[in-house]
DNA sequence: AGCCTGATTTAAGGTCTCTTTAAGATGGTT
DNA sequence: AACCATCTTAAAGAGACCTTAAATCAGGCT
């Protein structure tokens, strides 16, 4: 995960690259403005450190910038803290997080987790939903409440993941099929509608709450019975 | 958009309320773990202010459930100061932003605008009239109140769709037929008026406030009862 | 290599849901 | 009352979807 900090203290924003860097993030430093923004708008970062007083250009500018060029990239605001009640309206327009100067490291460390989804819903090492857990260094599906629980091949597990991932949405059969089977299904097959057997069947053995059912002509959708 | 307190400190939830419905939300309040989780993880909530020391159940408890029964509902997480640093690993394990007590009420505005406005423009997914709501990416129907909800069809789906996004206006016919069916009626079949007879149950078995009214002669109109 | 085991794919028939049709009920209008 | 538009419900038809078993494939082991 690429982070960039744009700060014009410098001492300040070598000491939150360092303590990023021993977070396994890879982390840049810009120090003006101009620079700074050209970066943050190339869309290679994940996130962007953005402190709103800078030399050249100010936060907000890039923020916006940031913004129509590469809406992906996470911003997160650094304000002194005078500025804080003046600041707010703009920096709900746009930024997905902010903090007021001074803080402490492990408070943006945490806010850097979040946005980064390092150990959200998606925590580490598993998916949850339901009363159902899917291990994903085991490979083991289970009911987290009884402690049942059953093994999933491959296949099984990606799909799984891919459903866990986005619930109760409707993925359809091309998404799914890209995403685990890694092609444009032109092909008929219905492997889709044998694997979804099989995981039901897993899913009902381990007395899962959790259901895949079909849109009929959509796809399909996992999500909490009676939900 | 529906907001969830979950604090035991009566008077700073109140003052929170109070602040929140002044920005035009709508604030409910539950004081212990208990009933908070359930409220929480109801689903009906666009999100949850929830602190971690309560009585019942804690903070981390429901958050886990909201996370395994209701995964769009956004949480942020009050800490007081003291607990922040033991419980960072718990909070960025499915919270999207916390927030130490004290804190202003102008930061904690800025923070609910940040979750709810991204949730906002990030999904143009879900069209929603009186207290009804069609999500798009569910392929649900349901009451934001209640929480009910009642899968659609295709057919039926389209149609909503159509009416939601022309709320209060009378479509004819001829254009609902154009549009869901994509040819123009002139063979004589009653099937709109079947799949309107589907709906009106559905939206029944939800108890939305949403009728379609036939106007004689003209074509329907969807809108809020008695308005 | 050849065998074995489990994973994946193919194949076939059965099941279920959506959609449409149809017929009778309801209700407004002249 | 008679007519016409609209509503509801039931049931048939079509196609999508489900399940199961058997065939094929891939990797590990002797």
């Amino acid at each position: 995960m690429k982070i960039l900090i744009v700060e014009d203290e410098i001492r300040l924003a070598q000491a939150v690259a360092a303590m990023l860097k021993n977070h396994a993030y890879s982390v840049d430093i810009e120090t003006n403005g101009e620079s700074g923004a050209q970066k943050a708008g190339s869309g290679i970062y994940d996130l962007v450190i953005l402190d709103v007083m800078l030399p050249g250009k100010d936060g907000f500018e890039i923020l916006d910038e940031i913004r129509s060029l590469a809406p992906e990239t996470k911003v997160i605001m650094l304000t002194a803290r005078g500025e804080l009640s003046d600041k707010l309206n703009g920096l709900t327009g746009g930024a997905d997080d902010y903090m007021t100067k001074p803080f402490h490291m492990e408070e943006l460390l945490a806010r850097v987790d979040i946005q980064l989804k390092k150990n959200a819903g998606v925590s580490q090492n598993r998916l949850e939903l339901g009363n159902t857990r899917l291990d994903l260094k085991g490979g083991l599906l289970s009911n987290k409440q009884s402690g049942e629980s059953i093994p999933v091949s491959g296949k099984e597990y990606t799909l799984l993941e891919y459903f866990l991932s986005h619930p109760s949405q409707i993925l359809s059969r091309e998404q799914i099929y890209s995403k685990v089977w890694g092609w444009d299904n032109e092909i008929e097959s219905n492997n889709l509608e044998a694997y979804l057997s099989f995981l039901r069947k897993k899913l009902r053995l381990i007395e899962s709450d959790l259901e895949i059912k079909s849109v009929r002509g959509l796809g399909y959708r996992m999500g909490v019975k009676n939900a």
